[in-house]
DNA sequence: TCTGGGGTCCTAGGACCC
DNA sequence: TCTGGGGTCCTAGGACCC
């Protein structure tokens, strides 16, 4: 066995110095930043969809975790302090995050919004330090300037990194050289390594792999043939080879837009799911616009009680971010995948994602159609941007629009805008049938 | 873990073509 | 009409992530 760890122990301490931050409950603390008075309180935020997206420790200690519904967090913790997810402030948060660890390298990724690696391979000289030291520079700084606790991993890679940000939480700091990678692996179980899932752990159990150390005592070829690309990737990260790069693209786009809704209890009427479809075709047309984007795939999902999901896409004549175009296709597509019975969610996914000024008119398009559902979408989405989204909506939306709205509890100071928006209503029934006739 | 919503990438296998 | 073999493209579905 000593000769085993000769494999990947590495002739330099760090041959890359990769570190990973990863935000303390991060939605959770960012309220508690904001409101002194939910310091020390269980908090938890994602009172919008009804299931937990972040828990605080304090939470956290009473069993309440992520993915949990309210239902059963309340029944744990009466006094449980449950709020909205308040994106607004926690992107302020995380920018001011990323832009603290932009002063100590460039090469910085944001990998979610409370998540990044920084590279800082070959800055030592420079800084006249150590990477640890580094590294707890900027961990000091961030925790400091931010008023929220992070936790730091440095190691080799981007895998193992993340693993060493994860090791100890919160506000912890993990620096894990090439020559204690072993130790590192042996105490970390399968199932915490990157890329690992359910389905990955289970077949690699079958195998009597259990922990991080038992994987990469794996051969490679072996590695290949059940786990494929992804898998190879993670075990030469985790044996301190560099695979993946820490990429400083900023994503200001999408492969693909995607809307679902579920519904309890489960829907069975034909003309219901119909319109939820119809509604979920809206939402994902108006985020693709304001990314000026248009769409060449469209997908239509329904998914059964039984968590089945069925799928059936198509490509469109042209490109396009129009509800009005979308819908006959949406009909036929759902015709065609609809048998009687439960459902309980339906989706759209909008793919094959281009910018819109690369739509190319079709031959028998008519122009001034085109330019009429353009002036629409436009007025549309200033609308949305006034009243809220869906202000306006096709007419056979209507079903899923007011079973939406007699889901929540409307604002005194909002119902001014949506008096408003029930003239503007009218009138879009009246373009739209204008348009179609 | 009894399951919400929004993404990304990979891959097996079918269709189609020499 | 049947039979090979091999390449490419595409799609549906799987698996994972936060």
């Amino acid at each position: 066995m000593t000769s085993n760890t000769q494999q990947f122990v590495t002739l330099h301490s760090y041959p890359r110095a990769i570190v990973c931050i990863d935000a303390d409950a991060f939605f959770a603390s960012v309220e508690q930043a904001v409101h002194p008075e939910y310091r020390g309180k269980p908090v938890v935020t994602g009172a919008e969809r009804g299931i937990i997206a972040a828990a605080s420790y304090e939470a956290k200690a009473l069993g309440v975790k992520r993915g949990l519904s309210l239902w059963d967090a309340r029944k744990l913790c009466p006094e449980l302090i449950v709020l909205p997810t308040d994106y607004e402030t926690c992107s302020l948060f995380s920018k001011r995050m990323f832009d603290i660890m932009r002063e100590f390298t460039p090469q910085v990724e944001e990998y979610s919004m409370d998540e990044g690696f920084a590279d800082l391979t070959g800055l030592r000289r420079m800084y006249r330090k150590p990477y640890e030291e580094i590294a707890h520079d900027m961990h000091q700084r961030v925790n400091r300037d931010l008023g929220i606790t992070v936790s730091l991993g440095l190691s080799l890679s981007k895998g193992l990194a993340k693993i060493c940000s994860a090791f100890r939480k919160p506000n912890g700091f993990t620096a894990v050289p090439g020559k204690y990678i072993h130790i590192l692996l042996q105490r970390t179980p399968l199932g915490d390594v990157w890329g690992m899932g359910p389905s990955n752990v289970s077949l690699l159990h079958k195998y009597r792999i259990h922990t991080a150390y038992d994987f990469i005592q794996m051969e490679e070829i072996l590695v290949k043939q059940l786990l494929g690309k992804l898998g190879t990737e993670m075990w030469h990260e985790l044996r301190g080879e560099s695979m993946l790069d820490v990429s400083t693209a900023v994503k200001k786009s999408y492969q693909s837009v995607s809307k679902f809704k579920t519904f309890t209890p489960p829907v069975a009427d034909r003309e219901q799911l119909r319109s939820f479809l119809l509604r979920n075709v809206e939402s994902a047309c108006i985020k693709i616009r304001r990314y000026h984007l248009a769409a060449r795939k469209l997908y239509v999902t329904l998914r059964t009680q039984q968590f089945d999901h069925l799928t059936i896409g198509t490509d469109l004549s042209r490109a396009t971010a129009s509800p009005l175009e979308l819908s006959p296709i949406v009909d036929a597509l759902f015709a065609s995948l609809f048998k009687p019975g439960d459902y309980r969610a339906t989706g759209v996914v909008l793919a094959d994602l281009i910018a819109d000024d690369r739509v190319q008119m079709q031959l028998f398009d008519s122009p001034i159609r085109m330019e009429k559902i353009e002036k629409l979408s436009g007025a549309i989405d200033e609308l949305s941007k006034r009243f809220g989204k869906h202000t306006l909506h096709l007419a056979s939306t209507l079903p899923a629009s007011q079973q939406h709205q007699g889901g929540r509890a409307v604002q005194p100071e909002r119902k001014e805008n949506i008096l408003k928006g029930e003239t503007a209503r009218r009138h879009l029934k009246y373009s739209f049938a204008k348009i179609n006739s």
